[in-house]
DNA sequence: AAAGGGACCTGGCTGC
DNA sequence: TGCAGCCAGGTCCCTT
């Protein structure tokens, strides 16, 4: 599942091929995994229902060089030169794959791309060289001046690409990792600063934690708090600081959440340094490859096995509708 | 304004 | 073996 670490570690990937890369021609497959929300359309300048979503997204990226390519929390973005921005998560099961359309020529078209605002959505009609599968979920495709092209694969289609224009930052730093402006995309504006953000402000954030009458869990999940935290790394993030993901936010101290937070970030800034966590074949990065933090998890998805620390048993327990593991002896209510 | 709940989606797993 | 039903998760939206 792709959480800040997953995201970053694709920002990287795309950052050392796509900056100062123009974008000849995107080709859209499903409608789904593109986005049109008002408040894009208005920061374009274009009114709803003019054009499609797949005429929007070609107008305003195609032809378009890459100035950065950044992130906040989840979400990625592209800045480009016309001074809007191509957003995109990764939802569940995003994939950004960047390969050679050479590698690929003999392996024929995925399939058409209608540009009246038609999409169609492929089924395996071809085979890449990668296998079927990720043929079956291709959902964009980018093509770049260099010859290469960005794949947009993404199977259960809660992830998504986007153009939208950008809003001044409240507090005036950079918009995130890379960014070069104080802009950020008008998409992302509701969406708080990570941990890993160097203009975090984190007594204000422990601050915002501690008003909220909800257990700790759903409040690190809670991205207009603090973004790119999800359920692998709230679990792992609240067994690192010894508090149980239930107990309430506002019954944890300032200086334990200040542990809390700060544990989290360390927990990510590990694996980021490995790839990031893959259970399956859903998180690769840009090249295709696994992360391997996997095997560092201490509690994600180890209900009813020992805790590494004590030998406990590692107790799974739903909070807010989500599943969380945590160890009942070295995390403490 | 904050909190709670459901919807979206699909492959893999469980149980009958 | 086959099938139905459940589960996982991030985000958005509606209701209380």
């Amino acid at each position: 599942m792709p959480e800040l670490p997953e995201v970053e570690t694709v920002r990287r990937g795309l950052a050392g091929h796509l900056v100062g890369r123009t974008i000849q021609q995107v080709q859209v497959f499903h409608p789904r995994s593109l986005r049109h929300q008002p408040k894009a359309y208005e920061s374009l300048g274009i009114t709803s229902g003019s054009l499609s979503a797949p005429q929007v997204f070609s107008r305003f990226t195609e032809g378009e060089q890459i100035l950065a390519v950044c992130r906040r929390g989840k979400y990625l973005w592209l800045e480009l030169s016309g001074g809007n921005f191509l957003v995109a998560h990764l939802g569940m099961s995003g994939q950004m794959l960047l390969d050679n359309v050479d590698a690929h020529a003999a392996d024929g078209d995925e399939g058409e791309f209608l540009g009246d605002g038609k999409v169609v959505d492929l089924t395996a009609r071809t085979v890449l060289r990668q296998g079927p599968k990720d043929n079956r979920h291709l959902r964009i495709k980018i093509g770049l001046d260099d010859g290469c092209q960005l794949r947009f694969i993404d199977q259960r289609t809660f992830g998504y690409m986007a153009v939208c224009g950008g809003v001044p930052t409240v507090d005036g730093h950079k918009g995130g990792i890379d960014s070069h402006r104080s802009q950020i995309p008008v998409l992302l504006s509701h969406v708080a600063r990570d941990l890993l953000d160097p203009a975090l402000d984190k007594e204000s954030l422990i601050g915002a934690l501690r008003a909220r009458h909800r257990p700790v869990k759903t409040v690190l999940l809670d991205q207009q708090l603090v973004s790119g935290i999800g359920s692998i790394y709230a679990d792992e993030g609240c067994f690192a600081a010894g508090v149980a993901p239930g107990k309430l936010a506002h019954r944890v101290s300032a200086k334990k959440w200040g542990e809390v937070l700060a544990q989290t970030a360390q927990v990510m800034e590990r694996a980021i340094a490995v790839g990031g966590t893959s259970f399956d074949s859903l998180y690769v990065d840009v090249a295709g490859a696994p992360g391997f933090f996997a095997r560092s998890l201490q509690v994600y998805g180890r209900g009813g096995q020992e805790c590494k620390r004590c030998g406990a048993e590692l107790k799974k327990v739903v909070i807010q509708q989500r599943s969380a593991v945590y160890c009942p002896k070295c995390q403490r209510h």
